[in-house]
DNA sequence: CTTTAATCAGATAAAATAATCCGATTATAA
DNA sequence: TTATAATCGGATTATTTTATCTGATTAAAG
């Protein structure tokens, strides 16, 4: 496997980057988000009701309803997303699954796993997603 | 999930650290690393049979027969077993799961995963299983 | 030669993750 | 007011990963 984030969260990143890449306010329906990020339809409600309770997003029902950011794209950060669908407990666990891992009792990569650790966070929460608009256009548009 | 290592590599890593760790040409049946390292005992002929293969330790069958390292363990680094039990794909993917990511068609965190994901290489392929020797008894005594 | 203690290999079960389906509800717009 | 187009939420299915079971084989030791 080795994976780093679950299938759920990369799809909710790439939407919510979609998202803020747009005009604010816009409001988008399953069915386009599908189809520019090449997301099975019907998994997207699935982990868009995560991210509308966390807050991030606002579900609106009905003719022309969809999903929208609930902030402004200035206000979000990445980690927020990963936060809410996979959560953080990654950040905190041992990389080689050794149990009570500490600076007490390290692992033999403790350390250096440590750093990458900081950075990874770091990578997810230095920008907020207003910052990556232009590179997911053109990203999206690449698809 | 937010994994780095699937479970049986995890368990693998553990393994191999703590054959490492012990008497050069010591031979571990299944029980020892199960109890030693708290993993399923049933469990532990899956992943060890694929080092096998990969030609990382070898198996003596019958009475007092088990696993042992196939080669000193200043010739074996913690990437061949990554790479024997999850492969290397991980270090190729896109960490949003964006197909085509590449340095013309970069997602928004190409650049910066592209460093971790070389640090995150670095931690696995700089040192051997000798160097390991001694910070591994010491965390596993504290198990 | 027989017993014993181990891996090996294949089948199966359980759990987690990913994907799909469908009926109920909601709100817009004709 | 009615038809339409969307989310919502619960149920179900499929797939992958993790774990367990069992019988066959092997080799050491008595």
């Amino acid at each position: 496997m080795t994976v780093f984030f679950s299938k759920k969260c990369e799809y909710a990143l790439q939407a919510i980057l979609l998202m803020a890449a747009s005009e604010h306010e816009s409001v988008f329906p399953d069915e386009e988000i599908s189809k520019k990020l090449n997301i099975p339809k019907e998994f997207i409600s699935k982990f868009l009701q995560s991210l509308t309770e966390s807050g991030l997003i606002e579900s609106k029902k009905g003719k022309s309803g969809g999903f929208r950011l609930a902030k402004h794209p200035s206000k979000i950060k990445l980690i927020n997303i990963v936060e809410a669908i996979d959560g953080l407990d990654s950040f905190n666990t041992c990389v080689l699954g050794f149990p009570k891992c500490s600076a007490e009792n390290p692992c033999p990569l403790h350390d250096k796993w440590g750093e990458l650790r900081i950075k990874a966070y770091e990578m997810l929460s230095e920008k907020n997603l207003e910052h990556f608009k232009e590179i997911t256009v053109q990203k999206i548009n690449s698809i």
